[in-house]
DNA sequence: GGAAAAATGTGGAGTTATGTTGATTTGACT
DNA sequence: AGTCAAATCAACATAACTCCACATTTTTCC
């Protein structure tokens, strides 16, 4: 049996059924457990079907984007950083918050925070803060993108560059000892780097397993940062970087 | 039984019983209390369920802005006018939407059509348009208004300055056949004659309500405008203003 | 036939889901 | 207000699941 033709059994069998199990597959079709994972994992890359834990069920019709689904990814991760992100933030202050799974989950926290100045390149983000009270909140102008919701592009960098603020908050899609701070796309990089320009101190937030990854678009060196919030002790050589160029680490509880 | 499967079942029997009970529902997915709970947690914070003591009920719904309340209001007739406008745009048409409850309507109308390039300052109609199918959105940039996500000020002009659309389409807080159109707000009027000036054609979409209303800032004369969309024939005095404009009048069956 | 490419299996590290226990909070009832 | 039982939450332990890197097998193509 090719892989095609397994895959296809797969999309049937989840048609007719609405729901099924990895091992349930794996045996069927007699292949490996990890073999019917990565047919779902293509098969969900096309929309085909939406992965479950433990299983494979029909795609969600409300169309789950890649931006939500990893918004549940190391969600209790995400959320232990943000709200070690937002102590570090007094009220009155001014901030620019980039787009990202962290950040979104940082702009919620700072839902208590009052009298605060946003710049934000994201409408999610730039909703949950505006609920705050006597917030006042500016989007960056520009093409959006459907994903997420984020302004990115040259329009949105020079809506930034009319600004200065206290503290930058951004995601990164990857950091390295070696190479600093990467993203995935170049419009992302370069609004990060713009970011940064445009503000006192620069807060990355960064759940651990950004440390041992690696993306293609590299915006900035670690010296060009201040502080690290993450939820576990860094690779050594990765902490050491940081040290050496003056970073503050903060391991969220 | 998946986790997916079994929060999908407690939504479900929220959604037919209005309320149910941890214990019950422990019981009848042959869980233990404390995953109903995380559940509960996960939906909650999803805002699908709203979490009471002891059970689940349905979501909060009074939490309510006012636009948000606005949106509910003649829902019906606004629903006719968007659908009713949402004919009049071509595939390919370049447009700027203004904010308000009826344009909003109308961006969901558009959700069918595709190839669309849109320039918005309202963050909601931004993300409807975006899920079209090569649909190209253009934010406008500028300080965000909490109550309806809507970008105003001189920064968010400055953004629609930069384009020329094919077609306007805007809301309008009254008009009047002495007076013409007029909006609540000083950046709301603004805004909207920037919009005006920046599209070949002007489209104002207008439930019959706003036919006897005033509204304090004056933005434009009929003669400004093009096309209304409207639910039921207008008084004769607004329509005859209309036609001696040389607007064309629509009514929404 | 043999080299390169693709697919598959395997083991280990990491993540998630669930149940259990004990401390704390909540709501109802005197 | 004070008391009590139920409900909630946090913290742990466990088991299942997922992912990644590497080894092995199969397929493809020259």
């Amino acid at each position: 049996m090719h892989a095609t033709e397994r895959q296809s059994a797969i999309v049937a069998t989840v048609e007719q059924k609405g729901i099924a199990a990895i091992g349930d597959l794996a045996e069927t079709l007699n292949v490996s457990d990890e073999t019917i994972r990565r047919d779902v994992r293509r098969l969900a890359a096309r929309g085909l079907v939406r992965k479950i834990h433990g299983g494979v069920a029909l795609p969600d019709p409300l169309r789950e984007t890649a931006f939500r689904q990893r918004m549940g990814e190391r969600e209790s991760a995400k959320r232990a950083i943000a709200r070690a992100t937002a102590e570090l933030i007094a009220p009155g202050e001014s901030l620019i918050l980039d787009t990202g799974t962290t950040t979104t989950y940082v702009a919620q926290a700072l839902a208590d925070h009052h009298d605060l100045m946003a710049i934000t390149n994201c409408t999610d983000i730039a909703r949950a803060l505006a609920t705050g009270t006597g917030n006042r909140i500016y989007m960056a102008g520009g093409q959006l993108r459907a994903d997420d919701g984020a302004v990115l592009g040259h329009e949105a960098i020079r809506s930034i560059e009319r600004f200065h603020a206290h503290t930058a908050i951004l995601s990164v899609g990857a950091l390295d000892p070696e190479i600093g701070l990467m993203d995935h796309h170049v419009a992302e990089g370069e609004f990060s780097a713009a970011v940064i320009a445009h503000a006192e101190r620069a807060i990355v937030v960064a759940d651990h397993s950004k440390f041992t990854r690696r993306a293609p678009v590299r915006f900035a060196a670690f010296a060009d940062i201040d502080i690290v919030v993450t939820d576990r002790i860094p690779p050594p050589a990765a902490a050491e970087a940081l040290e050496a160029a003056g970073v503050t680490l903060i391991v969220a509880p």
